[in-house]
DNA sequence: GGGGTCATGTAATAGGTTACATGATTCT
DNA sequence: AGAATCATGTAACCTATTACATGACCCC
């Protein structure tokens, strides 16, 4: 697989899928993400997506089809697939799909620091998240309702079904967790708090 | 909270918690990130680090210290935490574990536009998957022996039973997966084969 | 016919990664 | 003594995000 794709923006990769199917203008790609609701799945940006319609022509993946204009609107540049794009494409795919990447989510860096707040403190914040976990999840099943009320494939939903089994596992660490802390039979518990009460680093009452 | 953070890189996190216990130089924080291991949670990157100690510096939330010099080495520069310093390692701290933000896993893109790909090759592909996921499972569960014998305390190894917690719900997802595009009851099938079977789009055979 | 919002794009800025540089130890 | 690696930092280059612009349509 390729060590470094000349354009590694992965909204590259939604144009590209986006221009198998036919030509577009980059407005146009803009809103099918936002309408198909890709843009959950990708990162989306406005001013992105030219400067990745720019990457792509110059490393030759896309070019300019034809320059069309309707009504006073200002001019529009179709751009279309060529066959590096094509092979492109499926080549990233192939490697997104195969080889999972090492990611950085922000609840792991949070994790691996943890211990610089008090572990009372930390129980509380851990039951807020639980709740905005349990939204998060609420929100992902209605998408895939909606979906299936409008006759989409399951093929089309398989993300938001991950995403809901990420997220149920996450909540029942999270929950697991929260009852280590409140169990004093919890082996680290004990240096936590003494560490904790002895400096009273962090949190001197705040009002 | 906090709308936007003067400084957002989590690195600048690790910084501030690492200074928290006493004054450091970069190169020394560095080094702590990368034996500590906490370079698996927080991305890495020598260059980066300097960038953000000069964001925090800026921002009022470290400052330079001392300089000192031993032997004949370039000088270093100790930069220590400031009040505003502690308060944002607490606020910071807080927000990420109180409120979960939405990411863009690459997998996710990567199960969002899946139907470009036709199913015989995905099954082949997540087949492939499934093995790098035992293998980064094996390489956590090493990180966490390889601690235990060193007395590290569990407190400190939440991040890794975490990532293994995802390790499994991700080969579970998968291995589902597969097992719905080899039934040939899944109600998508049909159209995602026949989609494929008619316009031999992305993959006329390569070499 | 004036005020929003849609359509379309460019430019300025900030953020992050890679490459470059150079003296000091350590190993063989 | 020469090679390799550690220690330390700066600079150049990409990438990405925000802000700025501007004409068209649509509604009241």
């Amino acid at each position: 697989m390729a060590g470094k794709r000349k354009v590694s923006n992965l909204l590259a990769l939604a144009v590209l899928s986006y221009l198998m199917q036919r030509p577009m203008h980059p407005y146009e790609l803009g809103r099918t993400l936002r309408e198909n609701g890709d843009a959950r799945s990708i990162k989306y940006n406005h001013g992105s997506l030219y400067m990745v319609v720019q990457q792509l022509t110059k490393a030759g993946f896309i070019a300019e089809q034809e320059t069309s204009r309707e009504g006073q609107r200002p001019e529009r540049t179709v751009y279309g697939l060529t066959d590096a794009g094509r092979a492109e494409l499926r080549d990233w795919l192939h490697e997104l799909i195969a080889e999972p990447q090492h990611e950085y989510p922000h609840f792991v860096a949070a994790l691996s620091l943890i211990a610089a707040l008090p572990p009372d403190q930390v129980a509380d914040l851990l039951k807020t998240r639980l709740e905005h976990i349990a939204e998060q999840r609420a929100d992902s099943q209605h998408q895939i309702d909606l979906a299936a009320a409008d006759n989409v494939p399951g093929l089309f939903l398989l993300e938001e079904e991950y995403r809901i089994a990420l997220l149920d596992t996450e909540a029942a660490f999270v929950g697991r967790l929260i009852e280590r802390i409140a169990d004093p039979a919890t082996d680290w518990m004990a240096m936590w708090t003494h560490f904790h009460r002895q400096a009273d680093r962090l949190s001197p009452e705040q009002p």
